[in-house]
DNA sequence: TGTACATCAGTGAACGCGCGTTCACTGATGTAC
DNA sequence: TGTACATCAGTGAACGCGCGTTCACTGATGTAC
């Protein structure tokens, strides 16, 4: 009883800490997250202005959250469905798909990847380079284990760009499901990761 | 007597629209343009708040003045220079010392152009992809004139897309001048842009 | 078991401040005749 | 040439408003004994 009311304590400060960052989404997808304001994303989570203090020290900690947590973990999906697949053209639609698949569920959070890797925020940047490399190095490992010319680091970053431009590219299409893009992103992560291929 | 005293009334004026431009840049490289206020902006160009109607409506007008003006002849330096190269190696290596002499000359404007392609501001994106959709089409049209397989058009927008990552990652580098990244941005561009080559 | 105390998430009042915008005004320059 | 009027970039005062932050408080939950 004693830790069950433990438990339900901190799940509900962990409710409203979950509901400040989707907050945060929410509103900066439509204004830039660098716009946003500590009252506004509180008022949109529902909470007192004050409030908004027991969870964060300021805004840069919540978007520094939201980077190691929703956007790390959704970084981390698309490089585990990278290595679900069987051989390599599988496994770049399994991870095309895995990108498509953020921008159907959750393109707020979508936005706020492609926006903030280049955005005015160094620490931003920074803590997204490091999730993003992760996904370079797998991609490199990945492509190099069954092919006779291994590829090159700059080529899995390379590829990892052309990824994340895929992303913002969905988020512009008016018509989500439209399969031309995806075919599209397959042809240039392909083209940069195995230029030795030829039909 | 009559029209030189004209063109100096108009001269100041926009001495002082430029300006604001240039403050614009200034700040948003530190904080990010949709940080910026009205009067943070006209502060820094040296003009009573006011003053600034006198220029722009609005902050995102003077956004779209940046794009269309400093960002737009950027971009059409680059496409440039990739004509003037003699045959396909030369060109590319042009393609990206215009665009490293931009983050060298004037980081702001990179940070910009980078930031606002994958911003929240739908005009700035809208407006940007515009301006970076003619120059994949001279790099498709460079490209395939010279040799047997024609580049498709989703290469040459991969290539852009490349190149503003090269853009992206020179600007977070310590030391500028470091010839490291102008040869891998080179390599992956290459092997986008012809793939049928080897050695 | 009950009692007394500690912890801590959420709150409302209050603060000083900078914001965007309006308005009427100044003064230099351009135009008409 | 001079004179009278029009234009228009820049300005300072003023407005109401939302901001970030502080503070002391409430009340539910956890802990000690």
């Amino acid at each position: 009883m004693v830790f069950r009311a433990s438990l339900e304590k901190k799940e509900e400060k962990e409710r409203i800490r979950a509901e400040l960052m989707r907050a945060a989404l929410r509103l900066g997808a439509a204004h830039g997250f660098a716009s946003l304001g500590l009252r506004e994303v509180a008022r949109e989570a529902g909470i007192a202005p004050t409030s908004f203090y027991r969870h964060f020290a300021d805004m840069e900690e919540l978007g520094m959250a939201i980077i190691r947590e929703l956007a790390g973990s959704s970084l981390r999906g698309w490089g585990e469905r990278l290595g679900d697949a069987a051989d390599g053209g599988e496994r770049l639609a399994a991870l095309v798909d895995a990108m498509l698949a953020t921008v159907a569920r959750d393109a707020e959070l979508a936005r706020f990847i492609v926006a903030e890797r280049v955005g005015a925020f160094d620490t931003f940047r920074a803590l997204l380079r490091a999730e993003l490399s992760q996904l370079a190095s797998q991609l490199q490992s990945v492509f190099t284990g069954k092919g006779a010319e291994p590829v090159p680091p700059w080529a899995a970053d390379a590829a990892v760009a052309l990824l994340c431009d895929g992303c913002a590219r969905a988020l512009d299409e008016a018509k989500p499901g439209l399969p031309g893009l995806r075919l599209l992103v397959i042809s240039a992560l392909r083209r940069m990761l195995s230029p030795g291929e030829r039909p």
